[in-house]
DNA sequence: TTTTGTGAATTGCTTCACAGCA
DNA sequence: TGCTGTGAAGCAATTCACAAAA
């Protein structure tokens, strides 16, 4: 039986996509079965890593032949619940929030954006590009539409200095996880999800490295 | 003095972006000093992470006061490498690459982006919106691009299926460090640092913490 | 007093190495 | 033989708790 999820270190958890979207690319070149050292050389990591992490979710290998690549492909989906659709919504169609709207990832995860929403009075009711059944609404009737199409996942895409005051709307309208885009910390009371996508901050760790890089080619014994 | 950074850990080097937020937050709220206390409760963090983080990089704090905010927001950016400029192109310019060469962070954070590149004949010689003094060039001319704009950073926006390719010319040419917006894992040699971002990785990790929850709600007791 | 910087203790994660199965 | 699953060992990161500084 699979471990309860709290005994999951995180940074197993987060390989798990890694590996779904390797035995993806291992079906589509027909490969049936995989070892956990095939897995692991093609992600730069180790054979042992590659068990360890799948066994705290069950046994699903075959001594002697490896993992079943369409099979642990359909159990990864089931642990990581995109094997089931969650709708969504987006708040803030700036920029980035149309660049989202338009994005085709979120449909191959199985999620679905279906309400667009914004405080400027100018884009109300404005139609989306490829959305023909999807309008602008006004931030009113987020209660309304997050219960009646039974949302469950807010995107923030407005700037950093309205962020929380939406993420605080989003909750009281019962939404329960958020991907917030503004870069800003949020907070979120208990029974919420939250991640952040933060370009800033992957910028910084490259130029971190850059410079370490840097430092260490320059002067090589400390 | 500061320690190497090859005993500083990696999940430090990426909480000093976070601080380094917060720090101009509070700055713009014209705060003069600040203890790790309330630097950990804005991000919800403990003030002894706070400061042994700081710690790995020197003594920033002052018994009895806390960290003068001017002061350790200059010195992260000497840490981080964000206090001189990085010169950056850009491959790919789908939905996403124009996105991006429209995004104003990358100059908030002393990128810049000084040349754009794409395969697609019928994108060549094409204007970029907002920049009047760039086109878009034919990978062919890359390898003189870089040396003669003497470019450290790529950023690979194409699609997954040619990513590796597009890497291994970027290193060709002479790039020190990508960033890689396609969802595949790509493999660089020593003295190339990558990092990727993948809005599919991160929607999993919020369908598994969605269902995660939900098998709380349901199934309280294990 | 307040608050830092830091050894020591603790917790968490990864790697090792091997029994058991095909 | 080849490969998984897993305790045990080893290593890394976080938290504790307190001396020292302002």
């Amino acid at each position: 039986m699979a471990k309860a999820e709290n005994s999951v270190p995180a940074p197993a958890v987060r390989r798990l996509s890694l590996y779904l979207r390797q035995l993806e690319a291992f079906q589509s070149n027909n490969l049936q079965t995989v070892s956990s050292k095939q897995l692991g050389q093609a992600l730069s990591l180790s054979d042992a890593q590659v068990r360890k992490d799948l066994a705290y979710f069950g046994q699903f290998g075959h001594p002697g032949v490896g993992y079943r690549v369409s099979e642990l492909i359909e159990r990864l989906r089931q642990i990581l619940g995109t094997d089931r659709k969650t709708t969504a919504m987006l708040v803030g169609l700036g920029n980035l929030g149309h660049a989202l709207m338009q994005y085709r990832g979120f449909n191959k995860k199985n999620f679905e954006i279906v309400a667009a929403f914004d405080k400027d009075p100018t884009k109300l009711g404005q139609a989306i590009p490829d959305r023909p059944a999807m309008t602008i609404q006004p931030m009113t009737e987020m209660l309304e539409t997050v219960n009646h199409l039974n949302i469950k996942l807010g995107l923030i895409c407005v700037p950093a200095e309205v962020a929380q005051d939406v993420a605080d709307m989003m909750i009281t309208a019962g939404v329960r996880g958020i991907l917030n885009f503004a870069p800003i910390s949020l907070k979120v009371g208990p029974n919420v999800v939250m991640s952040s996508v933060d370009l800033a901050v992957q910028l910084e760790q490259l130029a971190f490295q850059l410079s370490a890089m840097q430092n260490r080619a320059t002067e090589p014994r400390q």
